[in-house]
DNA sequence: GACATACTTTAGAACTATTATAAACTAGGA
DNA sequence: TCCTAGTTTATAATAGTTCTAAAGTATGTC
C-alpha cells in the first residue's frame, strides 16, 4: 500500500493523517499477512522501526480510531496476560491461541465450518462467530 | 446438592471446608442450570443471601481454587466490562454472548457439530475449542 | 502564506480488575 | 486443649486501559 493510499484510507474514514497515525498505519496495514498484536507489541515494534514518539495514550487512541473506523478487529479473547488482542484480519475468521506463548494464529473462515449451529434466543439475532481453538504442546 | 456432599467435594479437591469456601460452594453447585457470573456478581449474590462476611480476595483465591479443583471453568471471553466470566458447567460447550447486557448464554455441546475442522500447527495439539457466539438485538 | 479553529497528541493522573502481602484467624490432627 | 499449616482479611501493589487538560498541528479561509 503506497503512503497516497495510506492518507485516503485515513481521510476517508474521517481521521486526519497525523504523524503518528501515518506510521501506524503504514506499519499495520502495509503486510500481506494477517498480523496479531497487542497494545504493548505494537510499542515496541514502532519504537523499533520508526523515530517517531508515541504517547502510549496515542495507541490506544489510534487502534479505537482504526478498528471503529473498520480497519482493525479486536479479538474477544481473554488470555492469560490479559490483554487486548487487534489483528489486521478483518474479515470474518477464527484463530488458534497458544497459550504457552500467548500467540494467536489467523484461521480462515473457509477452515471452519459447521454442521449445525443453534439459533440465536429469542429477540437476538446473529452478530458473529469466533472459534478460540486453544492449543498445547 | 446436601451439605456433606458439598463437605465432600472440597475435601476431596483438598480444600478446607471453612465457612466461605462452604457458602460460597453451596450459592455455586446447588442448582440445576449453569451458572454464569463475574467475581462482582457473585459477590453481591452473596452479601444478599448470606450473612457470611467475604473478602474481594477471598473470593478470588476461592474461584482459583474451585477451577483449579475442575469444579469451576473460566470463560475465556474477553468482554467489553473487561472481567472475567466464570461457567458452573464444567463440560465442554459453548456460548452465545449478549454485548448489549454482557451476559452469557450456555450452548450444549451437541447443538454445535463442524463438518471441516483445521488441524493444529506443526508440534501442536488441540486443547479444546471454544466457540463465542456474539449476539444483537 | 498567515490565521483561526477544531482535531490530536501528550504526560501524567485516575480508574478498574486482579494479585500480593503479612497479620489475624481457624480446621483438624496429636 | 494445643499446635500448625492452611485460610481469610484489609490493604497495598500491580497492570492494562482510559481520562484530563494543556500544548501542538492539520486544514479551510482569506
Amino acid at each position: 500500500m503506497k503512503k497516497t493510499s495510506i492518507l485516503n484510507k485515513l481521510r476517508s474514514s474521517g481521521l486526519r493523517p497525523t504523524k503518528q497515525r501515518v506510521e501506524i498505519a503504514k506499519f499495520l496495514f502495509n503486510r500481506d499477512k494477517t498480523f496479531h498484536f497487542t497494545v504493548e507489541s505494537l510499542g515496541k515494534h514502532l519504537a523499533k522501526k520508526t523515530t517517531t514518539k508515541f504517547a502510549l495514550a496515542t495507541i490506544y487512541n489510534t487502534l479505537h480510531a482504526f478498528k471503529k473506523a473498520g480497519h482493525l478487529n479486536e479479538v474477544h479473547l481473554r488470555g492469560k496476560n490479559n490483554t487486548t488482542y487487534f489483528d489486521t484480519n478483518i474479515s470474518n475468521h477464527h484463530h488458534f491461541y497458544d497459550s504457552e506463548t500467548s500467540e494467536l494464529i489467523d484461521i480462515n473462515d473457509n477452515e471452519i465450518t459447521f454442521d449445525k449451529l443453534p439459533k440465536a434466543p429469542n429477540g437476538k439475532t446473529i452478530k458473529n462467530l469466533e472459534v478460540i481453538i486453544n492449543l498445547k504442546n
